[in-house]
DNA sequence: AAAAACATCAAGAAAGTATCAAGACGCTCC
DNA sequence: GGAGCGTCTTGATACTTTCTTGATGTTTTT
């Protein structure tokens, strides 16, 4: 059951994180590992993950908060960590949509199982929820990973839709070179910036409609990208 | 949801009954009671109750070997309480196939808020919606487990109809390849691709007008699946 | 005006996908 | 207990799509 399941883990204690790396890997299981709640949102919404090891205590956000974005349009299974043990925080946390409660500390082999129970219940049924990410006459479904321009469905390749959903998500903000391509392409291309203008142009070319005037794929010189929400 | 949801108390001390049976009550839930193991059974067959809370410490039988046994045919969500707080323990239950495990003593609010989760589960499970799926000129009726295509009955391996039927039930929504292996072959197989090729070919040939520009059975090449309802 | 950064095109390489078919396997029926 | 049948697994091969890379022209910055 648990060959290869591809976790993801929000957690900022660099020693918890180790632990539980550990923990996993050498049991077979697949890892993803974000530091703070922004980065588990995109790192859940670009890898649909098995299931979501999150502890309560992030840097930047409430994990109750957090939690409840995620059931709004996935039903992966979410386990929380928590150094808080109070009922209230449990209730809380398991009413918000999170579908186990670990306090710490806790034993692997009991995290273990009850990452296993979860995986059983992803397998009997995947949610209806839906996020829809909206820019004028662009659309992009994350639960359905469909993009349509005007209704019209968008064929993108994986990487395209990668690059364009960090930019929709982080829509406004300006990412850099560098972000973007450790993002998308991962950690060692993180300065072939070259990838990036190719794959900014032919996204342009499907989604744009005069690609040297974009409405949406916005170039900052010098510094990166940014997706412009029309008003 | 929890309103009027059927719980199975399978408990001998009188006292936790007490205070279950209390508490729950007070909350809406209807009861049913049972001293031990075989009258847990007996009451679990005649009333498919929505959720079963099980105390491992029965005096006839162990809870362990009764939760394996329950789950030999209902996937009603089992809520182990007990005494014994170790970790294995409760790895065992977990793996036996309960939903969660509470050590006493805990509070009424965390009995409730986890109930209140395997509700939620059990509801999920319970499926998603009609027993009829149709797409265009393809029907999928899965209470007696038949497709037909434009009336036509098509006969369908067991792997093809579930493939199918995974798909289908997820209309609109892309399934990973990986995804698809573990549900229809099994977590060992989630990274034999070649099988779901094979298999996605069969199922094209038996489903499809033209198997090259297929209506239904779409490929998000690097990514997945995915069954579109036409219109 | 020169340099740097950016956009675009297109072709070869790599990765992923479709299909056929033969052998293995398990089942039923005789 | 074996023959026959349908299904599953596996390998070979052709095909399609995506990725990577270099060349070339354009825009922006200095």
């Amino acid at each position: 059951m648990t060959h290869g399941a591809l976790v993801l883990i929000i957690e900022d204690e660099l020693q918890m994180r180790r632990f539980l790396r550990a923990s996993l890997v050498s049991h077979g299981f697949r890892l993803l590992e974000a530091g703070d709640a922004k980065e588990g949102m995109a790192l859940a919404t670009a890898h649909q993950p098995d299931v979501i090891l999150l502890d309560l205590g992030l840097p930047d956000a409430d994990g109750i908060d957090l939690t409840r974005e995620l059931r709004g349009w996935t039903k992966t299974p979410i386990v929380v960590i928590s150094a808080r043990g109070q009922e209230a925080d449990k209730v809380n946390a398991l009413d918000a949509g999170a579908d186990d409660y670990l306090t710490k500390p806790f034993g692997v082999n009991e995290l273990l199982a009850r990452i296993r129970v979860a995986l059983r219940h992803a397998n009997q049924a995947r949610g209806t929820g839906s996020l829809v990410l909206e820019f004028g006459r662009l659309r992009i479904d994350l639960t359905s990973r469909e993009v349509t321009l005007e209704g019209e469905p968008v064929r993108l390749t994986p990487i395209e839709y990668r690059l364009l959903t960090l930019l929709a998500q982080n829509a406004g903000k300006v990412l850099t070179h560098r972000q973007i391509l450790v993002e998308v392409w991962g950690p060692e291309h993180a300065t072939q910036n070259h990838y990036l203008r190719v794959y900014m142009a032919q996204l342009r070319r499907k989604v744009e409609r005069d690609s040297a005037r974009p409405d949406f794929l916005i170039t900052e010189p010098g510094i990166g990208y940014r997706l412009r929400a029309p008003g």
